[in-house]
DNA sequence: AACAACGAGGAAAACGTTTTCCATATTTTC
DNA sequence: GAAAATATGGAAAACGTTTTCCTCGTTGTT
């Protein structure tokens, strides 16, 4: 009553061995209606479940895939997550997802074990090069999503170098002159995003300002905000790093009594939904977090079924830009050669 | 090279016995300094790394715990699991999560299969009593968090009643009348959350109107806007089913042209980060999300160390009024027995 | 009626560990 | 210096399955 039914229990009750009752489980092998049924009924009455600690470690598999996210907090990587737990659903397999940020110090640890209990990874964390390399020795077939991966590993990118460039070109074209980048580099994996702006600005002959966020959350968002500000030459325009820095910002930015878009554009990047909930709605650039975690767990699946990783290395997903209310065309006059002192703003 | 090292490749590799390596392993005993340098030598050169299955199978632990949520995408949800990570890793255990919402049908299957990954589970799922108890019946010890438990079950609530009753006395004192819920009831879990509301407004001698929201996201806000706004007598506060909802609200009241919250009071329940974020900041009551994740967390860390179910069997965070401003004094006169068509607003 | 072919069911090895004993070798104690 | 105590290491059972052969008995074919 204590412990938990084995195969051995129902085989005994049942009257029959075990590999009958295996075989009758998988049904990996036809029995007489007679056998079948005496099998079913003591299975219901012994709710029988079968131990698949044992099942995997015989057959090597595990039927789940596991989902390393960066931060739970951020809506852009839950979406991830939805879209990858519903293609793997789709395929039998169910999700298991860690939080690798709360304790990066544990990540390698985090990720063995994990890597231990699943047939397959994606893992979406930021991490240098040298990292991604000992998760692709752990030896489980791993795709990366989101960031560039060391050749030869399977990956789904996102384009921000697109994305970034686009943002830029929009800005130009509504008038700003004085662009900022509000950027987050704890190892630079965002220099993808840098060298689109500041590409974009080149070619129309604009150079770039660059601010470094504490962190890329709302919080990160909000702190960074006064060093921007409060500037002699205050920006016209300023791209975050993701749409949490931007939200964190313009919250701030309102508090500091400066209006958005009237004072200064803001534009962020991801499209998380509550994006169109802020006021002014956020000007983004929508990286389709969802398709990334569709497309990322259909390349694992594939690995996981076998097909040679060099015909399903790499897809990279395009940005769409998403036009709303915080970035406007610049009234003011473009700016001159020679900063005038900004106007005194009730803080 | 092609497969893993298994404990016996090191020990026929440092010529000792497989026992010797495994309690060299698990430190359960010393051996000459000699041996352990070898076991460590060759345990490096082939990256040997216990297989965690086959350990659990022996052992009956895991070291990992599972949490199930309702919905990643909602940062109630997602705070909680930070804040059970936050234990969980300090206890040496790692946390795994699934999505339930994706697909409720297979809910059952999810819990049954992770059940058996892990030391215990802490679920968050709304479901019906019955279900809970064929959670119970999994064998594995399991809390509930933020919802009531069946008795006898381990669990952490959250104080709804007192949530809602709390909202109710402020936006009494404002000086509202015509006060309406929101709600989400599919197996009417929030009644907690109505009663409180109700009898509040009883108290005071007013009732309460009652609208149902499809689902309690942003999107299920927005939808249900109109068929309140619309309404002949217009309700001059909202108050609804948690943060979601009432910032899709807010979003979609906008969009009609009333304005919050000169023409309508509005808040939600959880306070989540976004709602310091939105135009007008949303007025709520703070559910303490990440305290509860911690607190579920423990309690299951301490009955799987053995405590005796009675001993812990329940807690109840109390909740706390968060003032923002989607609330204000009503300053129109109160609410007309006979009501005034609604002016026509832009649409 | 004899023989092949087939179908139903079982015995036992394997998966990679931990753990309980047991057998030595080494030290301590008197 | 011998006996007792202790430290060091190993053999083998166990965990709960799957899977690979076998062995029968039954059916079908000629």
């Amino acid at each position: 009553m204590k412990t938990k039914p084995t195969i051995r229990d129902v085989a005994a009750k049942a009257g029959v061995s075990i590999a009958t009752v295996s075989k009758f489980i998988n049904s990996t092998q036809r029995f007489t209606a007679a056998v079948e049924r005496k099998i079913q009924a003591v299975i219901d009455e012994l709710q029988y479940h079968s131990n698949p600690l044992a099942r995997s470690m015989i057959t090597g598999k595990t039927g789940s895939v596991g989902v390393a996210i960066l931060d739970i907090g951020n809506p852009h990587f839950t979406s991830m997550v939805k879209g990858a737990n519903r293609v793997a659903l789709l395929h039998g397999y169910n999700l298991l997802f860690v939080d690798t940020e709360e304790n990066q110090a544990r990540e390698n640890e985090l990720l063995a074990t994990l890597s231990r209990r699943v047939d397959g990874l994606v893992v979406s964390s930021r991490m240098p090069e040298e990292k991604m390399l000992q998760i692709v020795a752990l030896g489980k077939p791993v795709v990366f999503a989101g960031r560039p991966a060391p050749t030869g590993v399977p990956s789904i990118g996102i384009d921000f170098y697109a994305a970034a460039y686009m943002i830029g070109e929009l800005l130009v074209q509504q008038g700003h002159r004085n662009i900022a980048y509000l950027g987050f580099a704890p190892a630079r994996p965002d220099t993808e995003r840098m060298r689109g702006l500041s590409e974009c600005l080149g070619s129309h002959s604009l150079s770039l300002t660059r601010f470094e966020v504490s962190e890329p959350t709302l919080g990160g968002g909000e702190r960074s905000c006064s060093a921007i500000i409060l500037r002699k030459d205050k920006p016209d325009a300023v791209v975050c790093y993701n749409d949490m820095v931007a939200i964190g910002f313009m919250g701030a930015a309102r508090s500091f009594g400066v209006s958005i878009p009237a004072d200064m554009s803001v534009v962020g990047i991801d499209n998380i939904a509550f994006g169109r909930f802020t006021t002014p709605a956020l000007t983004t650039v929508d990286t389709q977090s969802e398709l990334l975690g569709e497309e990322a767990m259909r390349l694992l699946i594939r690995q996981i079924a076998g097909e040679s990783p060099p015909d399903i290395a790499y897809k990279m997903i395009e940005p769409q830009l998403v036009m709303r209310d915080s970035t406007a065309v610049r009234v003011s006059p473009l700016s001159p050669a020679v900063p005038t002192p900004p106007p005194k703003v009730a803080s």
